[in-house]
DNA sequence: AAGTTCCT
DNA sequence: GGAC
């Protein structure tokens, strides 16, 4: 059985899981993703735009306007959401169990700039199955606080090809991302980052 | 604190 | 902490 190689609040990071080939391989199946379903730019319950632009992959796309946080059956342009790509749920398998697969592989897109606020993954019905989390190019500071707001908080740096499992008592802990840092990786031509968000919804 | 939220 |  595979084990992290750090643990950050209860949040078990594998750092270099996937090898360049495998980051290389992963990308070009979410260019499919993304050429079947647009990256989008949601917005929060206020109206306004979050800095990263998303799609997602498998039953349900997680998904952001003044109606509210939830899952939706369908993109918003209209149709399913694409399959998920079988790399990740070999990693899912891998990392979590194989006895269920996510119902939802959010695909988070962030430029140099783009930042996630910290917050918990709670639209999902059952909180029993983990939050897996795959970083992709640029490197991201990563902030993990506990499950209660206000709480401390710790941060480490996520590299491409890193994989971080919250579950258990993490499964539930605030986090985010602070910063990208940008042109740190050769994944993407120029800079980006790709964080894939896979749960299990209901 | 998916928001340099906004409000009680 | 809850609502939008």
């Amino acid at each position: 059985m595979a084990e992290p190689t750090l643990n950050v609040r209860g949040c078990e990071i594998y750092e270099g899981w996937l090898d360049g080939d495998a980051q290389a391989a992963l990308v070009q199946d979410l260019r499919d993703v993304v050429a079947q379903a647009p990256l989008f730019t949601p917005r929060t319950p206020r109206g306004k735009p979050m800095s990263v632009r998303m799609t997602s992959a498998g039953k349900y796309g997680w998904y952001s306007d003044r109606r509210g946080y939830r899952y939706e059956g369908a993109h918003p342009k209209g149709g399913p959401w694409p399959t998920i790509p079988p790399a990740v749920l070999d990693i899912w398998r891998a990392l979590v169990s194989p006895a269920r697969m996510p119902d939802c592989c959010l695909i988070n897109y962030y430029t140099s700039d783009a930042r996630m606020g910290l917050h918990q993954d709670r639209d999902e019905a059952d909180f029993a199955w983990p939050v897996l989390s795959v970083s992709l190019g640029d490197d991201a500071l990563f902030r993990i606080g506990s499950d209660t707001k206000g709480g401390a908080t710790s941060s480490v740096w996520l590299n491409s090809g890193d994989v971080v499992v919250m579950g258990g008592a993490a499964r539930l802990c605030y986090h985010g991302i602070d910063r990208i840092r940008p042109g740190t990786s050769a994944l993407f031509q120029g800079t980006g980052r790709i964080n894939l968000t896979c749960r299990v919804v209901d």
